[in-house]
DNA sequence: GGCACTGTTGCAAGCGCGTGCAAATGCTGC
DNA sequence: GCAGCATTTGCACGCGCTTGCAACAGTGCC
C-alpha cells in the first residue's frame, strides 16, 4: 500500500488556503461557515478526493453510526428479507449495518456482541439466538442499545419487537374449522424459540377452547427437510390429520411436498395446510400457501425509529417493547376462504 | 446516555497500576509484555469490561478490518447464501462485514462505495450493479481494495471472480441432446448482466455448433414472476420448445410452475428444464431442478484469501482475476442423466 | 565489580477529527 | 470616528489507540 492512502482534512485545508477547522465545519451540518469558504473547501475536497473519516468522527462524537445485525440462518428467505429491510431503513436513517453471522456455535452471539462493542456500534439488533444476560448487561453498560426481534426475552433494557404469535395461531383454528377440518395437527421444529412455542401453544389453546385436541410433532431444525420428516410422522398415523399448521413456511413447503408427492394427498382437498412468515415461496403456485405475513417492513421501521430516538430522556418512560400483529394471507392451501 | 459509556485503556491502566502502553501491548499480538503485567491487565480489563476500541485502532493502523459488501436483491436465495458465506469467512479471517443495500437507484453503488471510503473499509466486495469507473479509481487511489463477483468487468485494479458461464451453458446443450431434445429455448431476464448474457451466448453458440437454433426470450427482472411470463411466451409458440434453459433458478421455478399448472405440461416428460445457481429451492421435490451450482463457498474463500494477501508486493505480479467452474447438478427436470 | 545483552516498561508523538474559546472581521447606528 | 454587535475564523485540546525510542531491570560471563 502506498504511503498516504487516504487524504486528510489537513491537506484539503492547505489546498483551500483555510484552517483545518474550516474544513471540518464545512462537513458538519449546522456549523458556521461563510459561503465563500465553503465553496473553496468543497472545491479542494473534490479535487483531492476527500471523504470525512467516520472512524475518527465516531471517536470524537462517541457515536459511530454503526448498527450491528446479529443473525443466524441468514440464507433463509425470511431472515434475508428482514436483513434487507433493516439495512435499507438504517441507510435511510443515515446509519450503516454491520453483519455478524452466528451459525457456528451457541456462544457465538456473545462473541458477536463483543465484536459490536469493539467497533463501538451504537446499537445491536439481534435476530438469532438469545444472548447471555451478562452480555446484554455489558452492552447496556457500554452505552450500546439493544433490539431483540422475535426473541421475546423478558430482560430489562433491550427494546423488544414481537409478534402476536399466539393470537394469530388462535385465529387459524377458526379458519380450519370453517374449512370443515376436525383433526388438527401442529408441525414444529425442535428449535424451541419463544415465537415457535407461542404459535404452538396458541394453536393448542384455541383448539382446546372449542373442544378439539391437537396432535403435535416436533423435529429437527426449522427448515424444509424437517417439514418432510414431520409429514412422514404425521401422515402415517392411524387417524390422519385433515389440517396441519406448520410453525414456519419452510416447514410447510417440505410438508406439502411430501404429502403430495410421497403420500399422494390432495391439498387442500384432503388436507389443509397453513404456515407462518409469508416467504416469497409461499406465493409460488406449487404451494399457494395460506400463511401469516411477517410485517418485515414494520419491524424494520419500528427498530430503526427507536434507534433514532435520543436515549437521553427519562429511561423509566421509554418504551421497551412493541407487539405487532401478523395478518393472515389467504391462499388455496386451505379450502374455502 | 451516561457520561462515560465506554471504558478506556487509561482506566484499565490505572486500575492495574501500569502504563497505558502496557494495556495496549497486552492486546496487541506479538508485543512484548511480561506474564505478570499481562495477568494484571487482563484482570483489570475483565473487571471493568474493557474492549479495545477498533475505531481508534483503525485510525492508528490505517487498517480498519472492515470489508464492505455492496449488494442488491439480497432477499434472493442465491444472493443471501453468498452473503452468508462471505460474512462467515470474513469473520474467520478476523475481519468484519458492512452491508450496503443498493436496491434503490442506479447511482447507489457509487454512493455505497463512498460510504465504504468514509468508514475506511479495507476493501469492498461488489455483488450488484457495476460501479462507475471513476469511483473504482477513487477507491483504489484511497488504498481500498475491490472485489467484483460475477461482474466480469475488464477494469484494471479490482480482483474479479467469475464463473465459466459460457462453458457451463455449452455442456448443457449436450445434456439436452442426450435427453432427446431438439427444440431448444433460452429464458432470460432483461437485466443483461455479463453472467446472464454469457450463459445465453454460450448456450446459443454450443447449439449452433451442432446445427441447432435457439429460441431466446427475455423479460423483466431476474425472478420467479419473470419465469412465469417467459413460460407464457415460449409455450404458446406454434412450435413449442422441448428443452428450456432458464438463466436463473428463480426463473426456472416460475417457468416450471407455469408450465405444469397453467399449460399442464409434464416435466421432464414433454419438456426438459434447467436452471442456474442451485438455490435451495431447486432441490425441493416440487422442482427437482437440474442446474449449475454456484460454488458459493469457493467464491467466498477466493475473495477473502485475496484480501488476506498483503497488497504491498509487486502489483504487476498480483493476480487480478479468477475463473471458477459451475458443476452441473443432475436432478429429474431433465430426462435420463 | 564491570560489561554486554535480552526483555520490559513508560514517555510522548501522532492518527483525523469536532468544538469551545478567543481573536478577527465586517457592519450598523450614533 | 467609534462603540456595539453578529458572524466567521483559527488555535489548541482531546477522543482512544499504537509504537519508536530511551530508560530500566535482570542475567551470565569475564
Amino acid at each position: 500500500m502506498s504511503q498516504k492512502p487516504f487524504v486528510s482534512a489537513q491537506e484539503v485545508a492547505e489546498r483551500a488556503g483555510v484552517s483545518r477547522s474550516a474544513v471540518s465545519r464545512t462537513f458538519t451540518p449546522g456549523a458556521s461557515v461563510s459561503p465563500e469558504t465553503r465553496r473553496r473547501v468543497v472545491e479542494a475536497a473534490d479535487a483531492l478526493g476527500y471523504h470525512v473519516n467516520h472512524l475518527a468522527r465516531g471517536l470524537m462524537l462517541s457515536e459511530s453510526g454503526i448498527v450491528c445485525l446479529i443473525v443466524s440462518d441468514m440464507g433463509t428467505p425470511y431472515r434475508s428479507s428482514l436483513i434487507r429491510a433493516v439495512t435499507q431503513q438504517l441507510q435511510d436513517a443515515g446509519k450503516i449495518a454491520m453483519l455478524i453471522n452466528t451459525d457456528r456455535s451457541d456462544g457465538s452471539v456473545d462473541l458477536a456482541l463483543r465484536q459490536a462493542i469493539r467497533y463501538r456500534a451504537d446499537a445491536s439488533i439481534i435476530l438469532s439466538g438469545m444472548p447471555d444476560k451478562s452480555i446484554t448487561q455489558l452492552c447496556l453498560k457500554n452505552g450500546q442499545r439493544l433490539v431483540l426481534i422475535n426473541r421475546d426475552d423478558d430482560q430489562e433494557g433491550p427494546f423488544r419487537i414481537n409478534l402476536d404469535d399466539a393470537a394469530a395461531a388462535g385465529r387459524l383454528v377458526t379458519a380450519f374449522l370453517r374449512a370443515g377440518c376436525r383433526r388438527l395437527a401442529f408441525a414444529n421444529s425442535e428449535a424451541g424459540t419463544p415465537s415457535l412455542m407461542a404459535r404452538e401453544h396458541g394453536f393448542i389453546a384455541a383448539a382446546k377452547a372449542i373442544g378439539l385436541e391437537v396432535v403435535v410433532e416436533r423435529y429437527g431444525p426449522t427448515g424444509y427437510e424437517s417439514g418432510r420428516v414431520l409429514a412422514q410422522r404425521l401422515l402415517t398415523q392411524s387417524e390422519r390429520p385433515d389440517a396441519v399448521f406448520c410453525a414456519t413456511d419452510l416447514i410447510a413447503c417440505g410438508f406439502m411436498d411430501a404429502a403430495r408427492h410421497q403420500f399422494s394427498i390432495a391439498i387442500p382437498g384432503q388436507l389443509c395446510v397453513a404456515g407462518f412468515d409469508d416467504i416469497e415461496q409461499a406465493a409460488w403456485s406449487s404451494y399457494e400457501l395460506t400463511t401469516f405475513a411477517q410485517p418485515v417492513e414494520a419491524i424494520a421501521r419500528e427498530a430503526v425509529t427507536w434507534l433514532g430516538k435520543d436515549g437521553s430522556d427519562d429511561p423509566a418512560e421509554r418504551i421497551h417493547s412493541v407487539r405487532l400483529n401478523a395478518d393472515l394471507v389467504w391462499r388455496s392451501s386451505i379450502r374455502g376462504g
